[in-house]
DNA sequence: AAAAAACTGGACTATTTGGTCAGGAAATTG
DNA sequence: CAATTTCCTGACCAAATAGTCCAGTTTTTT
């Protein structure tokens, strides 16, 4: 019966931050701090191995708990894998600002390029964890995708348009442009190992996500019609 | 003791294809077909929920045959695994022909796009799972990494460079490069959820991977300066 | 047609796993 | 301080799982 293997959808979680029914609860620091260490701990383990495959032990184990402390805070793993996904959503949704017909094409498509790489640099789990639940069919945000996620994309093509039609920048169809940047830089962290392996490298270096994103802001907004 | 949660390396596999020890092996169409079930099978279970999720009595159902079936051609889970990586890397080698300095290069980049998009289009799957394993850290493939296909993309990256210093193209990084458009392509088989999401529709059709190739063609070519 | 090899499938087991629960420790409150 | 509420935890359990075993069946070879 209890066979599923992929979450499925979060009906009744609770942020905590949204402690709806408890009377008086103040937050805690001590409740808080374990709350953010199991957190951080469930993120390296689900990136590391994926829903199905992460036992709440080594969670636990991992956030240095005992297995029932991590279960009293969350009652169940599934929800564990919900508040991350909240957070995560949650943290990429503030990212990235509004962009208004009157901006600069150039300057605002670098912007995002070097937010979406610097965001890859600094939250490499969160993003590779995002990446397998999107590969395995995003059982867990697909209402989320084809909603806020779909608003955002539409609402930037739509700006982009904008420009085209003004003409100042190439022709080029807008949500394949936003697609393009997406996967592009979401690649630096996703696929780090295949990428440290080619250039035979043990680790990233600062260097290296600022020569990304220079590549990519280059090739892109040429490829845009945006510089010489 | 066996709570391997991540395929280790894959020692002695046999791609049955080359049946070593074996005496007087004629495939036999029902093992051959069997074996193939098994594989589509473990495809197709192993990139929806990865392989740690993944119970042999799901492969089995799914190709249609009895747990016991399935142990008996592949004697434990990992080595469906890796027979299916083998697969994997042994398709993708063979299927992008080497390229010389005195081809052209826009002409050689945009078949790498769209070979690579219609990769994509023909096994998404095969893709998945590949990112799948990557992004977990590619427990099983990282030897491959760092040889066979970091020679494949150093060579490609020579040719490139060479393009660049004969001025046949804009100077920008070869190796950066060949990752974006690896990125960028495979990111429509892995993030296909997604991407239907954003567009409101319910699946591909083939004029999107048309669509998509023209798309990134001409973003990248111009964006390397071998367009207008 | 007989012998050998290849294959099939049900029954079984040792281990692991998510989750429960009852009772104890700490903190908070009156 | 005592009462009450909140927080924590070891022991436990039912379900599930990878893999074994073996008796029987089918296919191939001799």
């Amino acid at each position: 019966m209890s066979r599923q293997t992929e979450p499925d959808s979060p009906e009744t979680k609770r942020t905590a931050s949204s402690g709806s029914k408890r009377k008086k609860v103040r937050p805690g620091r001590i409740r808080e701090r374990n709350r953010e260490r199991i957190l951080m701990a469930a993120e390296k383990e689900f990136s590391r191995n994926g829903f199905g495959a992460t036992t709440v032990q080594k969670i636990a184990d991992s956030a240095g708990l005992p297995k029932s402390n991590v279960l009293y805070y969350f009652s169940n793993k599934k929800r564990i894998y919900y508040a991350l996904m909240d957070d995560i959503m949650g943290r990429w949704n503030e990212m990235f600002s509004k962009i208004q017909p009157e901006d600069d094409p150039a300057t605002t498509l670098a912007n995002f390029i070097r937010a979406k790489v610097e965001l890859s640099r600094t939250h490499p789990l969160a993003s590779r964890l995002f990446a397998l639940e999107i590969i395995q069919g995003a059982p867990v945000l697909k209402d989320h995708l084809s909603t806020t996620m779909r608003e955002w994309v539409q609402a930037r093509a739509g700006v982009i348009q904008q420009w085209i039609d003004a003409g100042r920048m190439a022709p080029v169809d807008p949500v394949q442009l936003i697609l393009l940047i997406w996967s592009s830089t979401q690649h630096y962290a996703d696929f780090q190992v295949q990428i440290l392996a080619i250039e035979d490298k043990r680790e990233y270096t600062e260097s290296d996500f600022q020569h990304a994103a220079d590549f990519l802001t280059s090739v892109i907004l040429r490829g845009c019609g945006l510089a010489p």
